[in-house]
RNA sequence: GCUGCUGUAGCUCAGAGGUAGAGCACUCCCUUGGUAAGGGAGAGGUCGAGAGUUCAAUUCUCUCCAGCAGCACCA
């Protein structure tokens, strides 16, 4: 049986290379390697990519192993095993559910089923179950290619018309790939571990069952769902169940009412009722981005909630948007819609006179309350709402200013994040889309000003290629919360479309009146949304100069009311939000009640205070109290509540 | 908007085909107490809205509204 077998040569991550038959799978290489090696292996790397064991290898190439101690890889096939297995334990348990796709997601993975009736939540404890059987059952894994005829056919005679479709909609030259895991089958691209049993059965859990649509095309059949999560180790799983915890304890519905920062009503679905704390914290931060912005030569205004028609026709937003726009009637036969931006309002105050160029840039700002009919399914408290204030500015500037403003503007935006206390910000650059205006030119230099401003300022960014606006590319600036979460808040975009528009122009230094180009901009993006992000990402617990409530004083007996006042009153002239709770309770049920709703200073005071002019001072979240002198705290309060940018 | 689930006192929740209950919060009384719940009494609900089935509906059915999870959407 001797023949020439063509051999080739494998290079390890060690830096050897050895010479093996052309064809060999990393299995047989890892068995060459050690028996030990060959027991724990899970999948290879080979030439970069990640690579089944049972694949074969036809040329020169670098290989590495990969055991369970490799977390990315381990991670991907466990997750990706598990989608498999989840599916083939649906089916057996309900053998008339179709089969769609699976993939692997951020901590797990899901899997999309065709059935009739809808899962129960009682159904994944049952799912879950069979799963565990499937694990310890050590079904082997075994794949194969198919031709393409034969694969169809086979998911015809199965009546599973979503692999049907998948195959048709897969390039000709691409393999078919089948997978079994034990005698359940489906197509995958790939790779998986070897047999079931390499699952970690305890390091799993199925969480949710919702309706997703058939390739994310919400004009097809929607599908149901079923969510899980699952790492290569029992702990890990658990560590990722704790974070759930921590992040459902942060949320910002459940501690604005914990709070009383604001609530929701049926009567106006997606519009907030801002309680007195919840306001005051909205107010300091338009306080904190006025001052910021007039201290770089933005200047404020203020526009209509409700104008006609013909001003959203000449916008274009009456055309792309009326369904998501508040229409407002009357009885004067005109049609009216409230502002869901503000950017044509602006673009009213620009036309209003002659600009010349010694204007330019002129920075308009708006603290707009914009108005958008958003899908019902979409409100979310205050990150998705159907009013909302936006820290909107409009620059109008010449081509030749447009790189210096776009750098300015992330300058600031980065600033003001900071006084926030995010320093980990990720920027999204959008490119042209397929359907957009302008030429070419207009795009190439929109595009630079944005790229470079960022490559400038040394930022980390990525590029969404054929995202942009149809009017121009944009920046958007993505947060980390403190517990990893992204949040999208800020954004930057050039804009040479409105001002064409609105047939907006300046004069020339030479006379010609030419067309300024815009940038759209807002820093926190929605007032209200920032405000939730804050919450959450403070837990509640905002920084003294943000909180909601900043410094109760509590009396211990009604004999120091007097004094109570008088603390409260020099606090708030010393600029701190001070109030007094003289209540006939104990100190221990004020305490409690306070630090429960998470005023941070707490100043108890009773005869001993009284007498000394001093108060106990109690920090949230610490046990021990300090007595310090009334002068003394006022001056330490002040300084707290004074904004960054003031200090 | 779509799929599924949910809607009972201000909040968190229990409950059953025969028109409702707990804890906390609230009001009043006693208590003046030194850093995370002092004691007692009281008041509070068209059981999300509408229709249907039934002798009888808050409970069952349908429609609508709102919320939750996900999907789709996000100028």
């Amino acid at each position: 049986m001797a023949k020439d077998q063509q051999q080739i040569s494998l290079t390890f991550p060690d830096g050897n290379a050895r010479a093996y038959d052309a064809g060999v799978t990393p299995a047989a290489v890892a068995e060459s390697i050690s028996k030990s090696l060959s027991k724990k292996a899970i999948s290879a790397t080979v030439n970069g990519q990640h690579w089944d064991l049972q694949w074969p290898i036809e040329g020169d190439a670098t290989v590495a192993i990969h055991t369970m101690q490799d977390e990315a890889q381990a991670n991907e096939l466990v997750r990706h095993d598990l989608a498999h297995i989840m599916a083939r334990a649906v089916q057996e348990i309900w053998p008339d559910t179709k089969v769609t796709i699976g993939p692997v997601i951020e901590h797990g993975w899901y899997y999309d089923f065709d059935r009739e009736e809808p899962f129960t939540p009682e159904d994944l404890g049952l799912i879950e179950k069979k799963m565990k059987e499937i694990i310890n059952k050590r079904d082997p894994v075994r794949t194969e290619v198919w031709d393409r005829d034969v694969a169809i056919q086979f998911y015809k005679d199965r009546n599973e018309p979503y692999k049907v479709e998948l195959i048709e909609s897969i390039p000709g030259d691409e393999p078919l790939r089948m997978y079994w895991h034990g005698d359940w089958q489906d197509l995958c691209r790939g790779p998986h571990l070897q047999h079931t049993g390499q699952v970690p059965g305890d390091a799993f859990k199925l969480m949710s069952v919702a309706g997703a649509y058939w390739r994310g095309d919400s004009d097809r059949q929607m599908l149901q769902r079923i969510y899980g999560v699952a790492f290569t180790g029992k702990e890990k799983l658990k560590a990722h169940l704790t974070m759930l915890e921590e992040a459902a304890k942060r949320d910002h519905r459940k501690l604005g009412r914990e709070m009383d920062l604001f609530h929701f009503e049926e009567v106006a679905p997606g519009s907030v009722f801002w309680h007195p704390a919840g306001w005051r914290v909205f107010q300091t931060l338009i306080d904190y981005m006025r001052r910021r912005q007039d201290a770089v030569d933005y200047i404020e205004v203020n526009t209509p909630d409700i104008m006609d028609r013909a001003l959203w026709e000449t916008s274009g937003h009456w055309f792309n948007y009326m369904d998501n726009m508040f229409l407002a009637q009357t009885h004067d036969d005109r049609d009216y819609a409230l502002k869901p931006m503000n950017c044509p309002g602006h673009m009213m105050i620009y036309n209003h006179t002659l600009r010349s160029y010694r204007e330019l840039p002129i920075k308009i700002s708006e603290f707009g309350k914009v108005h958008r009919y958003e899908p019902s399914g979409a409100l979310h408290g205050l990150m998705r709402v159907r009013s909302f204030t936006q820290d909107d500015a409009h620059i109008y500037c010449t081509p030749d200013q447009l790189f210096e403003e776009c750098a300015k503007v992330n300058k600031l935006i980065l600033s003001i994040y900071k006084d926030f206390g995010f320093e980990d910000v990720h920027v999204k650059l959008s490119t042209r889309p397929e359907n957009r205006i302008g030429s070419d030119e207009v795009w190439d230099l929109s595009e630079d000003a944005l790229r470079t401003t960022l490559e400038d300022a040394n930022m980390n960014y990525t590029i969404f290629e054929g995202e942009g606006a149809f009017y121009g590319p944009k920046l958007e600036y993505v947060l980390r919360d403190a517990i990893g979460r992204d949040w999208q808040c800020g954004t930057l975009q050039v804009d040479y479309n409105l001002p064409e528009r609105f047939g907006s122009t300046y004069v020339s230094a030479s006379g010609e009146k030419l067309a300024p180009v815009m940038l759209h901009r807002a820093l926190f993006g929605s007032l209200e949304r920032f405000t939730g992000i804050l919450i959450e990402n403070w837990e509640g617990k905002l920084p003294f100069w943000l909180a909601p409530r900043q410094v109760v004083v509590a009396s211990i007996t009604s004999e120091a009311d007097g004094y109570v006042q008088e603390v409260v009153d020099t606090l708030r002239k010393a600029g701190v939000q001070a109030e007094a709770d003289m209540r006939n309770e104990k100190i221990n049920y004020k305490v409690r009640e306070h630090s429960l709703s998470k005023v941070p200073v707490i100043l108890a005071v009773g005869a001993r205070e009284v007498e000394e002019k001093t108060v106990s001072v109690r920090r949230l979240g610490q046990k021990q109290t300090s007595v310090q002198a009334l002068t003394d705290v006022t001056a330490q309060l002040a300084a707290e509540a004074t904004p960054p940018d003031l200090r």
